[in-house]
DNA sequence: ACTCCACAGGAATAACCGGGCG
DNA sequence: CGCCCGGTTATTCCTGTGGAGT
């Protein structure tokens, strides 16, 4: 380290400045002015939305594409602009956006379409967050909206997850809205969807209407990501603070994936948090290998400490049984539960347990033929004992049993 | 070629919760 | 108040099956 590198530090303590100058720039709700390699999308969706300044309804439309292909980003800049149009012309377009997945149910989602359109501000509440039938919510959701002759162009993110637990009946019901719906008000839908046969998972008749239009997101390429994490970087981080191997690196890893921009920002501003911590001037490599890690850890901690008490049993049961074969691990499991007397569920149960914590990519299993001696799974914990062990420290009824 | 273990995993159903309806 | 609604967790009962041993 030279000695103009002690000074940079004491000058930029002395400043208050650190590596990272604009922070929130880092975060995957911060949305650039302008996307790069979206252009087509974008002016896709503008035109498809045109319409409601000539006073008709947008076509429905469904956009596809990998996580992190900039399908919310694209969404969320063009409705920003219709809104500030919309303004300055004064016409009045509702455009909620909705997450299907963080409303984790049909119903929670038509209450914050509800909360959205402000339904709920009106004489009385009117639609509740439990209670009512489906159809009936839909309903006054969809009498609301033509009463008031209102402009509603629904945006439903993560659409897939909201078809996949409930099926296609709401969906079906909004896009059926407009014929009930007479003149004056209506509704155009936007999907938004992870999965790419998300479509076949949908009835004939809602697929057609809901895909009036379609765009397809294709996952941005290594070369793409690095543009998009240069200019980021430029923007959060001072000058010299990080390394251009930092950021290739970066991009690499999130190509690796499908091209998934939100990894490599996450990366990106994990990375810099770490090398914060160590007093260091510049984000290098390490940096970028240590903030994959830690991601890693942090998501399964997350997941394992949300987990319900059983779970979590069945999950130390796996970790203590060397064998791994499902009778070996219901026998620990149950006996885990009786030494903290906990009833025990029953086998059909835990393999189901066992199955979701697969999915989750806790645990990894495999079927195998014994032969004679039956047929079982292969169970294996797929991360580190020390993380399931530091998810459960926290737990008191645990305690007792991690020794 | 047949058996038969030790489960997998689907289907139906129940128990429970928070909350609205009349 | 009793009943309905949707959602989640758990139970009960069930049929299906790859391959080592015979």
């Amino acid at each position: 380290m030279s000695s103009g590198d002690i000074d940079n530090i004491f000058d930029r303590a002395a400043s208050g400045k650190s590596l990272v100058k604009k922070r929130e720039t880092l975060t995957i709700d911060y949305v650039p002015e302008k996307l790069p390699f979206r252009d087509r999308e974008a002016t896709a969706l503008a035109q498809t939305l045109s319409t409601v300044f000539k006073g008709a309804r947008p076509s429905n439309l469904l956009l596809f594409g990998k996580p992190g292909t900039g399908k919310t980003a694209v969404v969320r800049t063009v409705v920003d602009r219709l809104k500030k149009k919309s303004g300055e012309l004064g016409i009045t377009v509702n455009v909620p956006i909705i997450n299907a997945k963080l409303a984790n149910s049909a119903y929670k989602m038509l209450f914050e379409i509800a909360e959205n359109l402000g339904l709920n501000k009106e004489e009385k509440k009117v639609v509740h967050f439990t209670g009512l039938s489906m159809g009936e919510a839909t309903d006054r959701i969809l009498q609301f909206i033509q009463n008031k002759k209102m402009h509603v162009i629904l945006v439903i993110d993560e659409i897939d997850s909201l078809v996949d637990r409930n099926g296609d009946d709401v969906l079906y019901s909004f896009t059926r809205a407009n014929e009930r719906m007479g003149k004056g008000g209506f509704v155009s839908l936007i999907g938004i969807s992870n999965s790419l046969t998300f479509k076949d998972k949908l009835d004939p008749r809602v697929r057609s209407s809901l895909s009036e239009e379609e765009t397809v997101f294709n996952p941005y390429t290594v070369e793409q990501l690095r543009q998009i994490l240069s200019e980021r970087a430029r923007l959060a981080f001072n000058e010299g603070a990080i390394t251009d191997a930092a950021i290739n690196l970066c991009a690499a890893m999130a190509g690796r994936e499908h091209g998934d921009a939100r990894k490599a920002i996450d990366l990106l501003r994990v990375a810099a948090e770490l090398a914060e911590r160590e007093h260091v001037l510049k984000v290098e490599e390490k940096h970028v290998r240590a903030a994959q890690e830690k991601i890693e850890k942090d998501t399964n901690l997350e997941v394992i400490r949300n987990a319900t008490t059983h779970t979590k049993f069945v999950m130390l049961a796996i970790t203590k049984s060397k064998n791994g074969n499902t009778g070996e691990v219901y026998e620990t499991y149950s006996s885990l539960c009786k030494q903290v007397e906990q009833e025990p569920l029953t086998q059909r149960r835990v393999t189901q347990i066992i199955s979701e914590l697969d999915q989750l990519g806790l645990v990894s299993t495999d079927v195998v033929s014994q032969g004679r001696y039956g047929r079982s799974q292969k169970i294996k914990v797929a991360v580190p004992l020390a993380t399931v062990q530091d998810a459960l420290k926290d737990d008191p009824t645990f305690s007792d049993l991690l020794l």
